[in-house]
DNA sequence: ACGCCAGATCCTGTCTGACAGGTTTTCGCA
DNA sequence: TGCGAAAACCTGTCAGACAGGATCTGGCGT
């Protein structure tokens, strides 16, 4: 029964370690969901016989994974899943050069087309609506001097189409690999493309919207997979955009 | 230049949360790898005047991301990214029914679709003769009582197929998915599938490795949609096994 | 009887000081 | 010069204490 999965990254089972677990266990004996209160530290405390300390730094542990919301003076309560805990270990990974810019891209690739294929599939009537009304706000904000309004626009489509797929790793995993990226390429990559690049993208997205918006999966899917592949492109031009620029024609 | 990201989930920048940023910074700044060395508790302790149990809350949350690696006696270094915080991040989300299975196993498809299609650029010698071996093991094992040796070696085809892109995402997230859905799903897949069925996946396999060894990206991908699509309808006859099933013919 | 406010209670954030046990370094002795 | 033991360093854990925010409760006033 003792199922030893070493919660954080030691391997000897510390006091705080066998206290995380514990607190998994109760989550999953009770099947808590999130909003759930969960015991206070001191009540742990004197349930296990151990010290605050070690009870506090199994909590910060938890809090750390995104499983608990620990706040000054209330009860810590089990949180929904988010995109902040899975952002910085990208953020990480990146910023140590365990992995690129390219590699993450590439990542959102595959995921996106996916989202986009379910979503042709999955997309309420509220959604294409939405949906037309950003591609307008896209188009509209070509003329604008900045281009905050676009790059909005832009974002709020993706995540649109990953909320339309129904598969909630769509939206956490499209956020969770963008706010990293955000991070790291301070160029602001808008600023330097060329007008009719632009135009370009947005009938990017109106294509992929469009697809969607019939039902067609394999035409969505394509749609954003040469989305990607255009972007990309014109990014950096190595022989890896060229390689993945291949793929798409065979969605279609 | 004060970035207030709030590193756990805390919105009051607590004194811990402070240490935690200030020991990102750090790494930032002197652009630290993976395996270098950071300050002791102490030595923080007395850089930032803050007392010995905020500096642990920090380190301690910070080694629940998987960036640092504590062990009693050593001074704290950093880790590589492991898979082991995002399995925890996955499998919370399916414990609290906030994800399930075939959301996991749709972004496990989508990763390893992409996966194949880069495998097939990437590939080495060394990794085809690897890949055809595990297939002949795999097909050697049809036979077997129990099945272990079989999914084995299936894993380890989609482990190295994984390794094959040369997007270290891919092992990364493959892993992620798995281990959690590995815990979920007690029941053992492989001993309720009828021999015919058995080897039906092994020839996709076959099929999967046969085409990323001849380079054929397209081809790959599509035998990986096939795979995923044959395995998910067997495993439950859902209505979005049927909707998944449509698209892989789109991929050939 | 109802609503509002104040005190009591609970909980987290932080500090101080201390000791056990493991790891690394250093230094003296052979 | 080489090796072993002691010293230095580091994390794990405990106890007790206080500040401040959040919540609950009960009494007071209308």
């Amino acid at each position: 029964m003792a199922q030893l999965h070493s919660v954080p990254t030691l391997q000897k089972p510390t006091l705080s370690a066998q206290v995380a677990r514990h607190l998994l266990d109760l989550i999953a004996q009770q099947g808590l969901r999130p909003g759930a209160l969960v015991p206070s530290e001191v009540q742990i405390c004197k349930d296990l016989g151990v010290s605050r300390g070690s009870v506090r730094e199994a909590y910060r542990t938890l809090a750390a994974l995104g499983i608990l919301e620990i706040e000054s003076g209330r009860r810590p309560r089990l949180q929904s899943v988010s995109e902040h805990v899975l952002a910085q270990v990208f953020g990480y990974a990146l910023k140590t050069a365990q992995v690129n810019a390219t590699h993450v891209i590439d990542t959102r690739r595959a995921i996106e087309v996916q989202g986009a294929q379910l979503a042709a599939r999955n997309v309420t009537d509220a959604q294409k609506v939405s949906l037309r009304g950003l591609v307008d706000q896209m188009r509209s904000a070509l003329g604008d001097r900045d281009h905050s309004r676009r790059v909005t626009a832009d974002m709020a489509i993706h995540t649109t189409l990953a909320e339309a797929s129904c598969n909630p790793l769509n939206p956490l995993l499209l956020a969770a690999l963008r706010a990293p990226l955000e991070q790291v390429m301070l160029i602001d990559l808008g600023n330097r493309r060329s007008e009719s690049e632009l135009i370009r993208i947005v009938d990017a997205h109106d294509a992929i919207v469009e697809r969607v918006c019939a039902g067609d999966a394999v035409g969505a899917g394509a749609a954003m997979a040469m989305h990607f592949d255009l972007s990309v492109g014109s990014i950096s031009t190595n022989e890896h955009a060229a390689v993945t620029a291949e793929v798409p024609a065979s969605l279609a």
